[in-house]
DNA sequence: GCCACAGTTCATCGATTGATAGATTGTATT
DNA sequence: AATACAATCTATCAATCGATGAACTGTGGC
């Protein structure tokens, strides 16, 4: 028998992974904001709830533009959206996505700070 | 004076939002995690130091894409590597990728439970 | 219905991405 | 130096991606 020591081949195997649904969800969550345009519209909705309008001044960008943007985070179920008149309304989907920006952000800032 | 109330314009302005700099720290973050392979060696890594080879035979992925995507995964310091011979070791860069990821898996099964 | 406003969709395009086979590099042993 | 093993790099390619202008859709007031 061939007692091969790969590396850590002789060591403990692999705890039980996620299934292939819940990382291909995971995945898609952290590709959807792993965009800077995106993740910026996520960040200002952090803050609370905002029409269309309100994000394209603010950030500079086109309608289109945002609209894009907003299709992709909200297909992704990081946003709902409601409507009220002639307005849309925009706001994260839950605080587990708050909880996720946040960690990041603070991550980022502290590795920028180096 | 146009008195223009579209949406909520005469709500409150944005508070302060990121430097750009955290923002693209923190979206690359994001953007290198959210690749299906690559979130699955992260996962992988969560429960300690691993050798590439290990990656390889677990996945079932030829070493150079498993290379690849360690690479990427590094190259945005996500993971970080040693050598013990031949032998390179990869590991996750710190706790906050372990908390970024034990908090989008978790987020992810419950979604995918529903 | 007409018109105005808010927002989405569509088609297009250049840029980016992830996998891959094989060449190359790094380490260890003899 | 020769050989073996571990891992990375390179070049290539098909697929995907994000922005964009303009057409289109939805809501509201008259």
């Amino acid at each position: 028998m061939s007692e091969s020591l790969d590396c850590n081949h002789d060591s403990t195997a692999f705890p039980a992974v996620s299934p292939e649904g819940v990382l291909e969800r995971a995945a898609a969550i952290l590709r959807a904001a792993g965009d800077p345009g995106r993740l910026r519209l996520l960040e200002l909705l952090r803050s609370g709830e905002r029409c269309v309008t309100e994000l394209a001044d603010f950030t500079g960008d086109s309608l289109s533009t945002i609209s894009a943007r907003l299709r992709v985070l909200r297909s992704e179920r990081l946003l709902t959206r409601r409507r009220e008149g002639k307005h849309q309304y925009y706001s994260l989907a839950d605080h587990h996505i708050d909880e996720l920006l946040q960690g990041v952000f603070e991550h980022a800032a502290e590795e920028e700070s180096k």
